[in-house]
RNA sequence: GGGCGCAUAGCUCAGUGGGAGAGCACCUGCCUUACAAGCAGGGGGUCGUAGGUUCAAAUCCUACUGCGCCCA
């Protein structure tokens, strides 16, 4: 075993062992409960970025731990096919040979996009591995499985049976990049910096003229109103009017609605039903016509009259050319609103009338409102539930379908001859209305329709297969919070529609891992960090640990110092389990023999933590379990145990040497337990290093033990308290020590002042491990300071007991004068603020009884010691002070 | 426009009604036979500001300031 943990060897070669034997993979055993778990699908054109890694440890920590647990544990795996973003990757693949889509056909095309996942698709789940992702990589799934696309197509054609999809001409999203109508949810709004233009629309039969305020002044030619406020003075008498837009000279009307904000401009709006949401809805409620000057490749098209062919950018310039020549230009102003941009490419989104299909969500919301409400589905933290509330208390239609080659192609077929749509998942030979020929509709389903499906259509449905049966409903859902209403929204819906029960119990959000300046990572930007990088430079179980132990609850700066932590960690732990591999008799008993009060001590302690981490990787708290770990292992089980440990380890009593040997190496076996979840390479490798002879009934592989049992009785709180006296004695004698410049070379003496039996005999017990640890040797013990044989002493305190070290030869009287100062006016304080608060009359009669009893032992003690120091004081510089 | 979150040591963060903690950084001393990715000791915070509730507030309430995010 060598002096510094090498990461990279181990967790290779133990994923490869893991991997070879299927150590992953769950198969329905009905005569065990089933705990299980599918990923977030990743995109299959990703790669492992740090969101899906501190996603992947803590689903890969829940699987661990229920694994161990011995719950029969399927974590399913997967991607999405990702419509859109593999679309482009394909299309980039062609353009570098100088092909567009077109010239291959939509059938090469997507032969093209199959080859392009058979080559690259895995990569992220080939990631997954190297963080040590415990996933069945055997039930692998892509939403474009055929099983997976029967479903799909089950689904559109039940829900447009339903009449929950339907197809209408609205207006739509449209990213001319994309070159399709996108969702709601794929909009990201921009805050920018634009023009607000001041037009004069002429009013017909009158000199005077209505000014609105746009900042799209290109579209005032699909103009087809003017509103104004109904309740606004200025404009009453124009309503009813008529007005004429520039340039097309076309007469609108002149409208009053109350949506129309009167402090946004001038207070009169121009009405662009064919170009703006907002125009739309206002023109639903006035009957008013829609029209389009910008074509879906988004040009001015023909009705754009003398600007047809130009871009709508190149447009604005010269409308506001033209009005300028006309006089009907007013002024213009910068303007700051927010723009809606394709959230895949950033282009700007075109707001475009066009027939689309559509998904009614309200019907099927309604329960899955109600799941949340009533806590069958839990969201961590909390607050994340009342987001998804707010959401889908207010959700709209759906436009699912996208003008794309590569997706789930709708299944519609429309007659050629007659105006027959038939939806099915086989397509009709020909119209069974009037025989004529049919033709699919081109366009494909929005990814998100078919990721909805997830938490199901993997393990078989619609079939009814024993999968389905044994592992849905999953247990928990962990994921990004921008996931909420893209995935975890939609697989709630259709897992109480199609399953007739929750997709899952418990939804955890975990929070964003932002880049140093508080921003989000961004590979554009550069501010991303890669965890494969991580992984490299300090290990999986470094990099779990150190994400885990840096995302609490909300979103967090990255830090590479937890991640380092988290290496110097792993080393201490892969250290400590040397000197015990090392050292201990592997002759030893596999079991635990309490025969000292360290003994008894650490064993409490470990039972406790034991019982302490289950309930933190129940509640999902993982940072929690990792300081939990980190304190008790390295500033309990190595500072003190192993120290102490090794005066048994080391000595010539064969009895004692077994009977630790014993205990270290069931420590061992226990803590590599309860830490497998969050370190598993580490803790394997460990385990399998454990003495064989001890392997009789342990599996070889830590995966196939069980979570480490503890005993209640081992709860000692007697042993703990002796002990908790022993490190404070050593610790204050070592800071003592310090203090007083005494060097290592100098033993000191100490008597032991206290009647706490238990106390003194922890020390005692520990005689020799005591000299070591504090270079002090004990001379004896007196029931109080007082009885203490006449002498100067620096004292200690102890717990209840007081250490009391002989100055005799040792002591710099300077140092001594500023120690015992410092020391008293520490006391003084101590005892004001408890004395304040004990003479406050509030205090003593409204405190709870407990709180006051401390604060009179916090007095009493302070004044012990502010007398004892006084004393030394007067002994040792031959003055008195004053504080 | 509506909503949410955050503000604690130089940095990154825990703590959430009864004497403030960690890691890193810093200072002092150590290659002590598991570990210098380590060991021992130490310094450092009127817990964003202002009010309020309470015997008691970093913790609960209100307002304000600053930062971040989501929805429209």
């Amino acid at each position: 075993m060598e002096a510094r943990y090498d990461p990279h060897e181990v967790e290779e070669r133990l994923m490869g062992e893991w991997l070879e034997k299927s150590a992953f993979h769950a198969e329905v055993d009905s005569s065990r409960p089933a705990y299980s778990m599918v990923i977030p699908p990743p995109n299959v054109t990703g790669s492992l970025h740090m969101g899906h890694a501190l996603n992947g440890t803590i689903q890969d920590i829940l699987i661990r731990y229920h694994r161990l647990k011995g719950e029969n544990s399927e974590w399913l795996v997967g991607t999405d096919h990702a419509g859109i973003a593999t679309q482009a990757k394909v299309e980039g693949q062609l353009r570098e040979e100088g092909l567009r889509k077109d010239d291959v056909g939509r059938e090469g095309f997507i032969e093209r996009v199959w080859d392009w996942r058979e080559k690259y698709g895995s990569t992220i789940i080939h990631q997954l591995k190297s963080l040590g992702c415990s996933c069945d990589y055997e039930r692998e799934r892509f939403t474009m499985d055929p099983g997976y696309h029967d479903a799909v197509l089950e689904v559109f054609v039940d829900l447009y049976t339903k009449g929950d999809i339907y197809r209408d001409l609205y207006l739509v999203n449209w990213c001319p990049r994309c070159g399709s109508a996108i969702s709601d949810l794929e909009v990201e709004h921009v805050e920018r910096t634009t023009q607000l233009a001041y037009i004069r629309y002429p009013i017909e039969g009158t000199e005077d003229h209505l000014t609105v305020a746009t900042t799209r002044p290109e579209t005032m030619l699909a103009d087809t109103a003017v509103a104004v406020n109904s309740r606004d003075p200025r404009y009453g008498k124009y309503v009813g009017g008529t007005a004429i837009v520039p340039l097309v000279e076309r007469p609108v009307p002149i409208i009053a609605d109350e949506h129309v904000d009167p402090e946004f401009g001038t207070g009169a709006l121009k009405i662009t039903p064919g170009h703006d949401p907002k125009d739309w809805e206002i023109a639903q409620r006035h009957q008013l016509p829609a029209m389009s000057v910008i074509g879906f490749d988004g040009l001015m098209n023909e009705d754009a009259g003398e600007f047809a062919g130009l871009s709508a950018g190149d447009a604005r310039e010269k409308v506001v050319a033209a009005l300028e020549e006309r006089g009907l230009f007013d002024h213009s102003e910068d303007y700051r609103h927010s723009v809606g941009t394709c959230y895949r490419c950033g282009s700007v989104i075109e707001p475009l009338l066009s027939l689309q299909w559509f998904m009614r969500m309200d019907r099927l919301a309604k329960p899955a409102i109600e799941a949340v409400e009533s806590g069958r589905v839990r969201f961590v933290p909390e607050r994340w539930g009342d987001v998804y509330l707010e959401w889908m208390r207010n959700i709209r239609p759906w436009c699912v379908s996208r003008q794309l080659w590569w997706g789930h192609r709708l299944p519609v077929y429309y007659c050629d001859d007659c105006d027959e749509v038939v939806v099915s998942k086989q397509g009709p030979a020909v119209c069974p209305s009037c025989g004529g020929a049919v033709r699919q509709d081109p366009d494909v389903l929005d990814t998100w329709f078919s990721s909805a499906l997830w938490p199901f259509a993997p393990f078989g449905w619609p079939e009814k297969s024993p999968e389905l049966e044994y592992f849905y409903p999953t247990d928990v859902l962990s994921t990004a919070r921008d996931i909420i209403y893209l995935w975890v929204a939609r697989m709630i819906m259709m897992g109480l529609e199609y399953m007739g029960e929750v997709p899952f119990r418990d939804v955890i959000i975990h929070p964003t891992i932002l880049a140093a300046d508080g921003r989000r990572m961004s590979k554009s930007l550069g501010t991303g960090i890669d965890p494969l990088e991580l992984i490299e430079q300090y290990g999986a179980d470094a990099t779990r640990y150190g994400l885990i132990y840096m995302s609490s609850v909300q979103d967090v700066r990255f830090s590479p110092e937890r991640i380092e932590m988290g290496r110097n960690f792993a080393n201490k732990i892969w250290n400590a389990s040397r000197l015990v591999l090392q050292n201990a008799d592997p002759e030893a008993a596999a079991e635990v023999t309490l025969a000292t009060p360290a003994d008894r001590w650490i064993f409490s302690r470990l039972a406790a933590v034991a019982g302490q981490a289950a309930a933190l990787y129940e509640a999902y708290d993982f940072a929690e379990v990792a300081r939990l770990f980190y304190r008790f292992l390295w500033s309990e089980v190595f500072d003190w145990y192993l120290e102490i440990a090794k005066a048994r380890l080391y000595g010539d009593d064969d009895r004692e040497r077994l009977e630790v040997s014993g205990n270290l190496l069931m420590l061992l076996e226990s803590f590599t337990g309860l830490l497998h979840p969050v370190m598993p390479f580490l803790t394997q490798e460990i385990w399998q290093n454990l003495p064989q002879t001890r392997s009789g009934k342990r599996p070889k592989d830590i995966l196939e033990s069980s979570w480490p049992e503890t005993r209640p009785e081992w709860h000692d709180a007697e042993a703990e308290r002796g002990m908790e006296a022993f490190v404070q004695l050593v610790g204050g004698l070592r800071s003592a020590r310090d203090e007083l410049g005494v060097g290592r070379e100098v033993t000191g003496r100490v008597v032991l002042a206290g009647a706490d039996k238990v106390a003194l005999e922890a020390i005692r017990a520990n005689e020799a491990s005591f000299k070591q640890l504090s270079g002090c040797e004990l001379e004896g013990s007196v029931a109080s300071m007082e009885q203490a044989p006449a002498g100067r002493y620096a004292s200690v305190e102890a717990g209840p007991l007081v250490g009391l070290m002989h100055l005799e030869g040792m002591v710099d009287v300077e140092r001594e004068r500023e120690r015992l100062l410092t020391k008293a006016r520490k006391a003084k304080a101590e005892a004001d603020k408890a004395g304040k608060k004990l003479s406050n009359q509030g205090f003593v009669a409204k405190a709870p009884a407990e709180v006051i009893a401390t604060e009179r032992e916090r007095l009493a003690q302070a004044e012990d010691i502010l007398s004892t120091v006084r004393r030394q004081y007067r002994e040792r510089v031959g003055e008195e002070f004053e504080l």
